[in-house]
DNA sequence: CATGAATGAGACTTCATTCAT
DNA sequence: TATGAATGAAGTCTCATTCAT
């Protein structure tokens, strides 16, 4: 960081910046929107961006750290409270949603400018990033050993797959492709875990 | 298109701009390489570029449709076959996954600057993207009538969940967070299936 | 000057900051190094620097008379005193030399920054450096009319030559290229006279 | 450099921008100047000047190694040459003064931006600089082995003295503090040399 | 006196695109 | 078709200076 604030109101300077920078990201795209957007929409001088960060990447990586790490935090302990495995991944699945929902442009920078960028930030942030498919893995797998799981597919995958599906219902929100609101984002939280979970076929033919 | 090749020669040349083009933009990202970087990569003169392409993004839209067409012809193809749902979906994962073995480059283009590129190249091929989406969501919507499928899942969601699946796990290839090889490619095809319509969990489970 | 500082603790502040930004300009050289860079290396806040000064140019230009007052002050002073010709030169050598030997780093600033810097700083101080010039050029012209000196050099240039001759060994430390220490200063002293004055030919040569 | 000049063209406009480099730099100072003026001075656009270098640093070091190769050359060629050791520096110190008369201009801007500049351009082209040191030091200590210098004066230490006589007076030149012309410059060569090898002393002071 | 946040003009550099040959 | 020189708009970052407290 270019210059650690020390008052109350550098502070709310720094958080009014990041702010910003979220709905500039969200709107244009990182690439597409310059620095002197932001400093317009954070309404303060271009300079005092710099002050407080070196640069416009550190802007976005401060913005993902500061996310993921509640994301990191939240299946963590998530994983340690007395849940079942489904009911572990439909808290995690509900706190991605309710992410989306309280902040959907910081949602939107995130998956569109971080977790799919494998050239540039994605790459910076692989570790973090694997560190939540990892823990969901390990869920996963201690349902499997329970025998609450198949066996069959492997955690790792699994973890993949249920991340993405969730990924992929937020980009349509972002697209507009899927349809927001308060009910929606509710049912989707159940949906995602009963597709991923309880599979899309019916009973009797997965009894097949 | 700048101008339309005509003798063989000259086909073959575009050709080459264009695989080039992939190599460079998987390994630099489209923002951060050079026009130069392609005509480079491709052995041709710099200024050649613009004789076959009006820009730098017209090279990659035509990437994006010559796949994303073959693309939606499968889907479109293999919907028209009598196949259960599940062999249905089976059939275009099994597609995305060998478009991923045959060329890991380009499918790395496609997912990263376009089909999750909500401000740039996503939002102009938006209409294709989702012509996908509604063919898969067709597929689960008449699974649904013959009551193969659960009827409670929204298709379009069931949709986005799937495609979502299979491209985080494509995904992780790219990232290098899951392992690449043959074995690899053929069991995703299976699990990724197996996941969003067999579920996680185990049938005692399932059926509790 | 920003503001005369009143109480002797304002007057070490200052003092501070000037030696301080001697460090700094010889270290970074006085376009790369920051007005911030001065401040933190004399412990003082930022702003503190423009309640001294008006801009970084005045820090310089103040650093530069310090000195080269106390350098004329000397030549005139030498050149009132009964001593030879070629003692003056040589107790104006012994000053230079002394200079660098008490502070390197001034003398490098003030060469470096100034001495030679024709756009900048040099032109400003055009008149005291030629003062200097003149008053070592007044010596040769009384030493050749006395006799001692050739009639045939120029007093203007070979003051010059003197000049150069000293800064050039100085320039020498400063880059690295002649070995320093206390011998070395000594002998610097009595070498560039001895050359400048008697010549680097041996006796019978010149007495060809 | 940034692109190779392949048509001859192109070298001339690469040459066309040096040469304007050197008016402007010479004119405003390498670090007031911008890359514009150069362009402007050139009569080029902005961009061309980044094609033919990798940034402004490299114009300016690239002007002190074609015109620094030549003086090396010179050098090294006078040193072979059966001369007397007063005359091999008398051919150097013409030299040097004719490439002052020759291009006055890049003269200053190579004294005054670089063999100077003990943080920047003077630190980069070290080697080259003490090379032109070490021959000339290497021609002296000759003379002292045949007898022809005395040897009580350190050969390198002579070789700045000599090297900083002609540099100080070409600064007084550029300073405007020494007179220009023809006549001066034919006099300063002989002057340079009588003084640093004939010494300023008459024969009869000098034989004390 | 002292602090450091705030300002904004300015410069370098990049690179997509055009053009003359 | 083919080449690569030429153009210039645009954006990031720097940093001297000012200002509110």
């Amino acid at each position: 960081m270019a210059s650690a604030p020390r008052t109350k109101a550098a502070i709310d300077k720094q958080r009014a910046i990041l702010d910003a920078a979220v709905r500039v990201f969200a709107r244009q795209g990182f690439h597409a929107c310059r620095v002197s957007d932001i400093a317009d929409e954070a309404g303060v001088a271009y300079g005092l961006v710099y002050h407080y960060f070196d640069s416009k990447d550190e802007i976005l990586n401060t913005l993902f750290r500061e996310r993921w790490n509640v994301m990191l935090a939240t299946i963590k302990e998530v994983d340690t409270e007395p849940l079942k495995p489904r009911d572990k991944l439909q808290a995690i699945a509900s706190f991605i949603v309710d992410s989306y929902r309280h902040d959907p442009e910081l949602m939107k920078v995130i998956i569109v400018e971080v977790t799919r960028a494998a050239n540039s930030f994605g790459q910076t942030h692989l570790g973090e990033i694997r560190e939540a498919y990892l823990m969901i893995a390990e869920i996963v797998t201690k349902a499997q050993r329970e025998g609450t799981f198949k066996r069959e597919i492997d955690a790792e995958f699994a973890a993949m797959a249920f991340y993405g599906a969730i990924e992929q219902v937020l980009t349509g929100w972002i697209f507009g492709l899927l349809p927001e609101g308060e009910e929606h984002f509710e049912r989707a939280k159940k949906l995602v875990v009963e597709t991923v979970c309880g599979g899309l076929q019916s009973e009797p033919a997965a009894a097949k």
